[in-house]
DNA sequence: TCTACTGTTATGTTTATAATATAACAGTAG
DNA sequence: CTACTGTTATATTATAAACATAACAGTAGA
């Protein structure tokens, strides 16, 4: 797994982590059942505690993307593509409220938007 | 002004204050040379303190949005906004680039994101 | 069973950021 | 001079993120 984790991001390292396996798991570079590095092992190639490794670990189980086992490990979860589509979802989510953010402060009308929406979405051909 | 703080937000106080300004300074409420409340006043209207109200304001100049002399008070700056605004727009179709890009990858309709950005965009009551 | 892996839990520390309070200092204008 | 402005310095509190260390607990193979 090609995880590169950045110390001066604003964004916490053990988030950094969920989306990179995240990724990894919607890629299929991890499939179903597949081992992920045990936390010690990870948080060493990372160069980070392994307290950090268990947050991101502890929150990819509890959204149900991996499942572990004291004294086996952590292990992806069988693929829930429902669940999968919902994430997607909510990256689009976030992004439309960042827009919305943006267009609220700089009085930027609706319509405009839309435009913009449109001519992006209808290069399909 | 019709300023709202949250203390619980996960905004800090200074950024939401900081929005708050622009906007106004974006739908006219507050026009070229217009004063700002001083930095007490505004800290005791809302409740917070002055360093907090400071911080914003030194931002919003930083920023190019006003402009402060000491011993008088701030002041909305010479309004340059066409410029600003476009570069909001490009803000704006990059994240929309990102939205497509993902619903391509993950084969979400163009409606699903339609509904969305209906939702989010009518919540302004 | 022993051992070497797994994960788990507890405690304490460090660092950074946000926000606060208080006090003193400095510029502006009536 | 006075009453406003903003500025600066210092200290404190709260919180989140990340870390270090140590001890505990489950799993599986030799």
């Amino acid at each position: 797994m090609n995880i590169i984790i950045s110390n001066n991001s604003s964004i916490p390292i053990y988030e950094q982590l969920e989306n990179a396996i995240k990724e990894a798991i919607f890629s299929n570079e991890l499939k179903e059942e597949d081992m992920l590095p045990s936390v010690r092992n990870l948080a060493n190639d990372l160069k980070i505690s392994f307290l950090t490794v268990k947050k991101a670990y502890d929150e990819l189980e509890q959204e149900g993307f991996i499942k572990t086992v004291q004294g086996k490990g952590s292990f992806v979860a069988p693929k829930n593509l429902e669940l999968i589509k919902e994430e997607k979802l909510k990256e689009i989510q976030d992004y439309i409220e960042k827009i919305y953010d943006i267009s609220k402060i700089s009085n930027i009308p609706k319509e405009e938007i839309k435009e913009l929406f449109k001519i992006i979405f209808e290069e399909e051909i």
